[in-house]
DNA sequence: AACAATTTTAAACAAGCGTTTAAATTAATT
DNA sequence: AATTAATTTAAACGCTTGTTTAAAATTGTT
């Protein structure tokens, strides 16, 4: 536990847990300083505005979001253990980090807050061969023939939602965190089942 | 087109839509009252506080959003069929309403607002007596043997990712709004038939 | 028509917001 | 050690926030 961070730093750390937990309007400059143990005027000083700070936040936060774990896919393994793997992971990076689905999601269905500077994103995880890889195995017919984007759909509805709806879902049974910790992981099984028994040898299914 | 709203409905309603859309911290009273037609003061004289408008709003908006598909558990039908149409309906509803899920998760992550008052969801919900079939499909080996909670979430996933997630899609992969609805609509079709094809007949999946 | 109750309005309130300023402090350079 | 630059601070700026007030306008009642 290093604690040398610089002060940009300390305040670039602090705004990213306080923009997850409350959001760009949920949350004020004086809260970010006051987290990260600084005072007001710092924030400006080293960022400009709270608008700044905040788009440099997201853009960081929503590129290792989307990166974290698609480097399977870089690996020598078979497409369906590559799966299996990345949903493992997604499961794993979303145990750790479970408010970012939600944060970005929400972030970018008010999208005037700042434009989001997104274009190396899809290129980085182009640079996977993922991609290529998946279109391969469409034409030989190991998995089924749908566009790119609603296979994506599909593993991302059953990462993140599950994640996201931890309040309703817990409200709803009347579930404790352990218990709902339980279903999380029983969950993690159902959809790797129902995904790759999907996706895969989509000549017995249809 | 009936206008023969009350003062209090043009707020109430005014209220539902502005903090659908920027959520109870991106918005203020002023603006409430101005999508009313109204004046501020008319929202306190009505509704006492911000948060009690939105409460009020909240709570009536949650309760739509889980009870407005589930009448189909009454009907008399198979349990696959009311499983195809449920999931039909959830994107009829979702497509009018996008917004709606985001909203919902947004909210009741940051629970300090206000404590919400939910007890009758579940129950109405139960009356269909969808929980009771479920289970009884699951003795008789209908449906793979699954907590409850387990299948309302890769329900849930399924249906209401999608609309959560269309800012991001539509980014990612550059989409026009109209492409878009396309994929949303061959989004439920492949989720009918994997939620199908997982939770039915699993003697011959596993 | 006169009165009372309800509804609507404009104006104001203190408190908090993002941001700026200018002085105080620390660090770096000569 | 003296001087300059960089950092940090406390205080203030104008503005917006949620809410309240008290008067005006409307409606209902006798």
């Amino acid at each position: 536990m290093s604690k040398e961070l610089s002060t940009e730093e300390k305040i670039r750390e602090a705004a990213k847990n306080v923009f997850i937990a409350k959001g760009f309007d949920g949350c004020t400059s004086r809260e970010i300083a006051k987290a990260a143990g600084m005072n007001v005027a710092l924030v400006n000083y080293y960022f400009c505005s709270k608008k700044q700070l905040f788009k440099l936040v997201f853009e960081a936060v929503l590129e290792d979001f989307m990166l974290s774990t698609i480097e399977v896919f870089r690996k020598d393994l078979s497409l369906e253990s590559k799966m299996r793997i990345f949903i493992e992971r997604e499961f794993e990076f979303l145990t750790s980090h479970p408010d970012i689905p939600r944060f970005i999601l929400s972030e970018l269905s008010r999208g005037d807050k700042c434009e989001f500077d997104h274009a190396g994103i899809l290129d980085k995880i182009a640079s996977t061969g993922v991609f290529e890889e998946l279109l391969e195995a469409q034409e030989k017919g190991v998995i089924r023939k749908i566009d790119l984007t609603n296979i994506m759909l599909l593993i991302m509805s059953n990462c993140h939602y599950p994640f996201m709806a931890k309040p309703l879902m817990k409200y709803l049974n009347n579930l404790s965190e352990e218990q709902y910790q339980e279903r999380l992981m029983l969950q993690k099984q159902y959809v790797t089942e129902m995904l790759i028994g999907y996706l895969f040898n989509p000549k017995t299914n249809s």
